[in-house]
RNA sequence: GGUUCCGUCGUCUAGUGGUCUAGGACGUCUGGUUCUCAUCCAGAAAAUCGCGGGUUCGACUCCCGCCGGAAUCACCA
C-alpha cells in the first residue's frame, strides 16, 4: 500500500489513559511500518468538556512513548490547522455544499420539541429515528441554526479490518447533526471532512464507533468520497468487571506510569500486545520489531482485559535488558527523578553503582527509593532485628557479638577491598568459624544494611566502601 | 427494546477439519542458585475450547439455535 496516512485525532478533555492510547499506537505502527504519514489531530469541538492544557498532555504522552507525528500541532503541515475549532469555515463550507445538493437542511426545531418526540417514540415503544420528524419545509440557513444530514435509507454492507463483513438495515441511518447551533460542528461530520482533506487512509478508532459506520458511509456517499480503511479496535477492559477501563475504574493515566517509574518501552509493548501478537511465542518487542511485525490482520476482535501485573513484569524485562545490553550507563540516565533525597548529595557513580548490583531486583524505577535507603543514609541501629532474625536467634547475645568481632578483623585485613577478595574473605570466615552461611551472611548483612533484603553481601560491601562498612559494624558490635 | 460485535487455562493469547491426550506468556505453587529480597533455571497445578443440536469417517475449528457479555441508539467524542 502506498501513501498510506494515518492519524491519532484525541479530545482534549484531561489525559490520555491506558484504555485509549492504543489508538495512537497502532496508527504509529502501521504509517511507519509504510512509510507513510502519521497525523495528530485534536478534536476540539466540544467546547464543553474542553480542558486547559489537556493538548500538551496529549504532545507529552506521545513523544514518552516514542510516537513522533509528522503533521499537527508543534511540527505543522499541508493541512493546518490541526485543531478543529479552527476549521469552523472549512466545515460550514462542506455543509453548505450538502445543503445545495439538497442532503442537508437548516433545522429550526427547538431543542424541547425534539425531546418530546423522542419521549413520545418511548412510550410507543418504537426507535426514535429523526428523520421521521424532520421538518417539511425547512428554512434558509443563518448562524445558530444546527445543520442535519438527509439520509437516505439503506441498507450498508462494508468491510471493517478487524471486525469483518458488516451489514445494517436503513433502521440504523438518521439526520445526524452536522453542525451545532454554536456552530462547530459534530466530531461525526468534522472527521469526515477532515480525514477527506488529509488524504487519511487508514481510520483506526475504538468500536465504539462500530455502529455509527452506517450513517458515515452515508455521507461517504452524500459527499462522493471514498471509503478510507475502517479498522475498529476493541476495548480494554477494566480489571474486574466487563466493562471497558475508562477514567472511572480508575485508568491510570499514561504520565502516570511514567511518574511511577515505568520505562516507555515496557509501556509500548505491553499495549500493542494487549489485543494483538504476531502468531509466534515472542513476549518482547523493541518499537522497531512492533514496527516491522506488526499486522492490522492480527489485531484481536474481543476485548482484552487490562493486567497491570504483566505490565510490571514487562518493565522488569525491559530494566535488565537496557542494562545487559546498553549497559549501567544507559539504565541509570533513567533513574534521574528515582533516587531517595539523600542520593543527591553522593556522586553520580557511586549511584551507577548502587544501581549496577540492585537493577534486578527493580520492577519499576521507582522502586529505588524504597530499596536503596541504606546506601545513602545510615541505617538505624536496631539489635531486635539482629537478635530475633530466625537464622540467628538460636545463638546467644554474646555468640553474635564474638562472631561479628571475628567478621570485623576479618574484613579489616581484606587488602583489596573488591567484589572477588571480598567474598574470599567470607568464604575463610565461613571456614573459621564453622557457621553456616545464613548466619554468618545474615549478621552481616543485617548490621550493614537493616534493610529487609540487599544485593548479595560481597557487592553490597563492595559499594558501601571498607569505610563506611566497617563502621558501621563497629558501632553495631558496641550496641549488643 | 432495536441494531451490531464478542465468547479457548484466573488473565493475555496460539489454533483456519485429523499433527490438540489444546501450545506459549503473566500470575499461583514447588525445588535449585552459599543469607535476605529479586533475577535466573527446572518443574507442577490450571481450559469437559459458553451450552445444545447438526454437517462430516473425524469439529475448538463449518452450519443452526440458545445462553452469556459488551458497544451503540446525543446539538459527546
Amino acid at each position: 500500500m502506498k501513501n498510506v496516512v494515518t492519524r491519532f485525532a484525541p479530545s482534549p478533555t484531561g489525559y490520555i489513559h491506558i484504555g485509549n492510547v492504543r489508538s495512537a499506537i497502532y496508527p504509529y505502527l502501521v504509517a511507519r511500518q509504510n512509510n507513510g504519514k502519521m497525523i495528530l489531530r485534536i478534536e476540539d469541538t466540544d467546547r464543553g468538556r474542553y480542558v486547559e492544557g489537556a493538548t500538551e498532555l496529549i504532545e507529552d504522552t506521545l513523544k514518552w512513548l516514542g510516537l513522533d507525528w509528522d503533521e499537527g500541532p508543534l511540527v505543522g503541515g499541508p493541512n493546518e490547522p490541526y485543531f478543529q475549532s479552527e476549521r469552523r469555515e472549512i466545515y460550514l463550507e462542506w455543509a453548505k455544499k450538502l445543503m445545495d445538493a439538497g442532503r442537508a437542511y437548516a433545522d429550526p426545531t427547538p431543542e424541547e420539541k425534539i425531546d418530546e418526540y423522542r419521549h413520545e417514540c418511548n412510550e410507543k415503544k418504537v426507535p426514535f429515528l429523526y428523520r421521521n420528524f424532520r421538518p417539511e419545509n425547512p428554512p434558509k440557513w443563518e448562524p445558530g441554526m444546527p445543520i442535519r444530514f438527509k439520509t437516505i435509507p439503506k441498507s450498508y454492507d462494508w468491510h471493517d479490518e478487524v471486525m469483518g463483513d458488516m451489514h445494517t438495515g436503513p433502521e440504523v441511518l438518521d439526520d445526524i447533526i452536522l453542525i451545532k447551533k454554536d456552530g462547530y460542528p459534530t466530531y461525526n461530520f468534522a472527521h469526515i471532512v477532515d480525514d477527506a482533506e488529509m488524504g487519511v487512509t487508514h481510520v483506526m478508532r475504538g468500536v465504539e464507533y462500530l455502529s455509527s459506520t452506517p450513517n458515515y458511509l452515508a455521507l461517504y456517499e452524500a459527499l462522493e468520497l471514498s471509503r478510507p480503511l475502517l479498522i475498529s479496535l476493541p476495548h480494554i477492559l477494566a480489571p474486574t468487571g466487563n466493562k471497558k477501563l475508562g477514567k472511572r475504574d480508575g485508568a491510570k493515566s499514561v504520565t502516570e506510569y511514567r511518574d511511577d517509574g515505568v520505562l516507555p518501552e515496557a509501556m509500548l509493548n505491553y499495549l500493542a500486545c494487549l489485543g494483538w501478537n504476531d502468531g509466534t511465542e515472542q513476549e518482547i518487542y523493541t518499537k522497531d520489531e512492533l514496527v516491522e511485525k506488526f499486522s492490522i490482520e492480527r489485531i484481536q476482535n474481543s476485548g482484552a482485559r487490562y493486567d497491570e501485573t504483566k505490565l510490571l513484569w514487562m518493565n522488569g524485562q525491559w530494566i535488565r535488558r537496557i542494562f545487559d545490553e546498553q549497559g549501567a550507563r544507559a539504565l541509570y540516565d533513567r533513574t534521574v527523578n528515582f533516587w531517595p533525597e539523600e542520593a543527591a548529595s553522593y556522586p553520580e557513580e557511586y549511584r551507577v553503582k548502587v544501581l549496577s548490583i540492585i537493577y534486578d531486583r527493580l520492577k519499576t524505577m521507582s522502586d529505588l527509593k524504597t530499596m536503596t535507603g541504606y546506601f545513602f543514609t545510615e541505617p538505624e541501629i536496631d539489635v531486635t532485628a539482629i537478635v530475633e532474625n530466625k537464622f540467628l536467634k538460636k545463638m546467644s547475645e554474646a555468640e553474635i557479638e564474638s562472631l561479628l568481632k571475628t567478621a570485623i578483623q576479618k574484613l579489616s585485613d581484606v587488602k583489596e577491598w573488591t567484589e572477588d577478595k571480598l567474598q574470599v574473605a567470607l568464604n575463610e570466615l565461613l571456614e573459621e568459624t564453622g557457621k553456616k552461611p545464613a548466619e554468618l551472611f545474615s549478621l552481616i548483612r543485617i548490621a550493614v544494611s537493616f534493610a529487609p533484603f540487599s544485593p548479595a553481601l560481597n557487592l553490597t560491601l563492595v559499594v558501601l566502601g571498607r569505610e563506611v562498612s566497617l563502621a558501621r559494624l563497629n558501632a553495631v558490635a558496641r550496641s549488643i
